[in-house]
DNA sequence: GTAGATAACTTGCAAAATGAAAGTGAGTTT
DNA sequence: AAACTCACTTTCATTTTGCAAGTTATCTAC
């Protein structure tokens, strides 16, 4: 059923680096850090394009170039990732962002009406650093609010 | 970071059947109609206990077989797999029991914490189906409780 | 108490998916 | 027009998967 499209290691870091991070490119994807495969790339946003939850749109200014956009089906997948975001934060201890991600948990509707807003209003910039920076003030502010 | 565990076909269905079907044993995986191979079964199992997200435990009455069984960390997957089940409901249109499962998004939490009594009890009877009776009048009644 | 199921795996091997590296071709900058 | 960038393809070695057929330890029936 629903799980079959992530059924693979990349799609679900694909569709992660669109929403969260402001990937738009092949290029962005390719040089991520994360080691995909050119080829296997390629493959994968066809995919994803395929399921209906991306779509590439070629950009005006320089034509070699394509940004690729969550659809509403793709970001509607919000709620899910975060979750995972959530999960992983709480079980695995690796990461340094893990104290933000864990106060995710008590915003989640406010964090995914933010990530839905950002695909509105195709803004790139990275979810987390504006976070970081303006988050932990607000997060502070409305939860005891002094 | 956390999607390791759950790049791959099996893994996350695994998870499900443990957590919203009954599923306990080896046989029930293998014979669920899934079509999992046996080795890949028998490693994934694996993979999971090192992840931490499940358990075996052999049965008393019967030594020949094990019971797996979520962890904490397992069953902290609720939230994610509800989501994603949501996800899927809304967005492929296959599914007959679709609509009863958007109807879960009005009732997230209660359906999460009733997901994780059942485990703390080891209710092992399906959830969709206990859903699919006594659910439907229930969510009825505390919607528009007339 | 032994013959035959049953449960949970292994093993062997062919087929498919993946990864690394090098190429291609359209579009852009200088 | 030469060099460069971007989004792919192609090739090929390696890894993972899927299928079928064991294997071992435990039951169950006679």
């Amino acid at each position: 059923m629903c799980l079959e499209v992530f059924g693979d290691r990349w799609s679900l870091l694909i569709v992660r680096d669109l929403m969260v991070r402001g990937y738009r490119t092949f290029k962005e994807f390719q040089t991520s850090g994360e080691g995909i495969a050119t080829n296997i790339l390629a493959d994968r946003l066809q995919k994803l394009e395929a399921a209906g939850i991306i779509n590439p749109e070629p950009e005006e200014t320089d034509g070699r170039k394509i940004n690729y956009r969550l659809t509403q089906k793709g970001i509607d997948l919000a709620p899910v990732l975060l979750d995972l975001l959530i999960w992983g934060a709480r079980h695995e201890p690796a990461d340094a962002s893990c104290s933000l991600i864990l106060k995710m948990d008590k915003n989640r509707d406010q964090i995914l009406s933010e990530v839905e807003r950002r695909w509105r209003e195709r803004d790139s910039t990275p979810l987390i650093p504006s976070f970081d920076a303006g988050m932990a003030r607000q997060l502070g502010r409305t939860q005891r609010h002094k």
